[in-house]
RNA sequence: GCGCGCGUAGCUCAGUUGGAUAGAGCGUCGGCCUCCGGAGCCGAAGGUCGUGGGUUCGAAUCCCGCCGCGCGCACCA
């Protein structure tokens, strides 16, 4: 671990110099990374915490605290006081630059850690219905899952990406008849019921049904959707570790477990010929019905039965990433789950809901495609801009703001383009070595001397690089993958910032050898955020 | 009406879980540059962080009210 090495050296020696005068003894520092890097390289409020408990000025205790701290210890150069009572720590220009043999040391590992244990979790996304088409929004998803997903993995859990097909229920009855209607009309204009689906691909599979084999409209037609949206996410690069159908817990018999443990348990009562759950016991504003009049379970029995399975295959952590107009489910999804008196916590499973996209083309909203109908495929936007454009747009916004899709910006080859840029950077990288003709990925770094990375370009360079652990512990612990979309480009931006100002090849060779440790360092840095968020690296452009 | 989310520069959005003078990209204006790899670089203008209160050393961030937008409020999923 190297960023965070020099807070940790920082934070010990904080923490028994504030001991030494005086402080509590559970004290634990708290050190940033300030937003003005012209403030300090690592910051502590340690001062003005403990100015209550110390009944000190702020002030006061920093000098005492900065006074009594080995600057050797702490791996620090300089400590400075500013502000209301910040103690600002700067590190020496040699020392940061010495943590680029590190990095390239951990090559394709920088920026992992363990903190999650090895521990299993299961994220759940996509899990459309196999009526049609992947729309955006599923796209949207498959880029927030995945991303979070390996934001797990690289933070040390055991990820399971999962599928749920809800392949039973009123829609599938709906995408049955759509189908018949056009058998039916034989090739004439078909009349779609109510509830119907409408798109063009419903008269495909008509069209390639055959009834000779002897398969049944219904089977055949999921089989053919399902297996279109396994294209899709094919050729979107998302693959999922198990998919899970809904129709299975009917089968299986775990929709009648559930609902027979739900009555056992008391939570539930009859009223206007239906089974009521009490769901208002578990905070939801009414309560649900879960057998309806005509006998059929409503979804969420199915839900709280797919839920529960997660649960007993040793998942002790689950997280949805779904639409926001899904948002209603939740509170009693998890209210079945804790009716159930098995012991599963309350915040099970976890949540990422995100808001609606939008697709802009030539500054016009998009709203349908031939194949689907009523929406744009998400193979309609991997078409049009390409599948990395695709992944990063839906990840350069957070969850919660509605994200409006720049069709032309996404294909645009500029710096416009925030992916171009940010691939061009790893690009840039790349052609250094393939000019100087030199295998990066065999450079021995081990005794270049480093020290003469004194540049301004080239420290801030090198402390952006340094972020990279703590930025993924962060994205992951808050999943969140747009902080890294966001780091990835100020990590471009500062990369090309070097590279415009100083050259490479062609230096004194002790400055070109150590620069070009630099740019393997950038390089390794761009290329795993790109790899970690689905998208490639290109070596040229 | 109730619940959830969102209101930050002309536009699109960040803001590290309460820290320092609120940032970036695009756009606008002024000036350089033509270099391993493609119009890049430097500087400037631009903000009552929707609004009114509260909490405290300190609030864009937490709490309450109001305004505006989106989504949800089915015996659909």
């Amino acid at each position: 671990m190297i960023g965070p090495g020099f807070a940790d050296r920082i934070r010990a020696e904080l923490k028994r110099a504030a001991l030494s005068i005086g402080a509590p003894a559970d004290v634990e520092p708290i050190l940033e990374r300030p937003r003005d890097p012209a403030h300090a390289d690592w910051a502590s409020n340690i001062a003005m915490v403990l100015a209550r408990p110390l009944r000190r000025k702020p002030t006061e205790i920093a000098t005492a605290i900065r006074d009594s701290m080995n600057l050797a210890d702490a791996g620090v150069d300089r400590i400075e006081i500013a502000g209301p009572g910040f103690l600002n720590f700067r590190l020496d220009p040699a020392t940061v630059a010495e943590t680029v043999r590190g990095i390239v040391a951990e090559n394709e590992n920088y920026g992992r850690s363990a903190a999650g244990e090895n521990c299993p979790v299961v994220v759940e996304f996509v899990s459309a219905n196999p009526t049609g088409p992947l729309h955006v929004g599923h796209g949207r998803q498959a880029a927030l899952g995945d991303a979070i997903s390996s934001l797990l993995e690289w933070t040390g859990w055991r990820v399971s990406r999962e599928f749920y097909y809800n392949d039973a229920g009123v829609q599938i009855d709906n995408l049955e008849l759509s189908v018949r209607a056009h058998i039916n009309s034989n090739g004439g204009p078909a009349e779609i019921p109510e509830g119907g689906y409408h798109g063009e691909y419903v008269r495909e599979i008509a069209v390639r049904y055959d009834a000779v084999t002897g398969e049944g409209v219904r089977e055949f037609a999921l089989r053919a959707l399902r297996a279109e949206q396994d294209l899709d996410m094919q050729a979107f690069g998302v693959k999922f570790d198990t998919y899970y159908l809904e129709s299975s817990l009917y089968t299986d018999g775990k929709v009648h477990d559930v609902v027979d443990r739900l009555i056992a348990n008391g939570h539930t009562y009859e009223s206007e010929g239906a089974l009521w759950l009490r769901t208002t016991q578990y905070g939801d504003d009414k309560d649900r019905v879960m057998r309806k009049s005509d006998g059929t379970y409503t979804y969420f029995v199915p839900d709280v039965a797919y839920h529960l399975t997660k649960w007993q295959r040793g998942f002790t952590h689950a997280i949805n990433v779904q639409g926001a107009d899904h948002h209603g489910t939740t509170t009693r999804v998890r209210a079945g789950l804790r009716a159930l008196n098995m012991g599963i916590p309350e915040g099970y499973p976890q949540y990422v809901l995100h808001q609606m996209v939008t697709v802009v083309k030539e500054s016009e909203e998009v709203k349908i495609s031939k194949r689907a109908g009523s929406y744009v495929t998400v193979r309609d936007l991997i078409d049009w801009v390409g599948r990395d454009a695709v992944r990063f747009f839906f990840l350069m916004r957070k969850g919660d703001s509605p994200l409006v899709f720049d069709v032309d910006l996404a294909r645009r080859q500029s710096d416009e383009n925030p992916v171009y840029y940010l691939q061009m950077a790893h690009a840039r990288m790349s052609g250094i070595f393939r000019v100087g003709e030199i295998d990066a990925s065999r450079m021995d770094v081990s005794s270049v001397d480093l020290s003469v990375l004194a540049e301004a370009e080239e420290q801030a360079l090198i402390k952006q690089l340094l972020d990279f652990p703590a930025e993924i512990s962060g994205a992951a612990a808050a999943m969140e993958p747009h902080r890294i979309t966001a780091y990835a480009l100020e990590t471009a931006r500062l990369a090309h910032f070097w590279y415009h100002k100083h050259h490479v090849l062609g230096e004194p060779e002790p400055i070109m050898l150590a620069r070009l440790a630099l740019a393997r360092a950038a390089q390794i840095v761009i290329r795993n955020t790109l790899h970690l968020l689905g998208i490639s690296a290109p070596e040229r452009m």
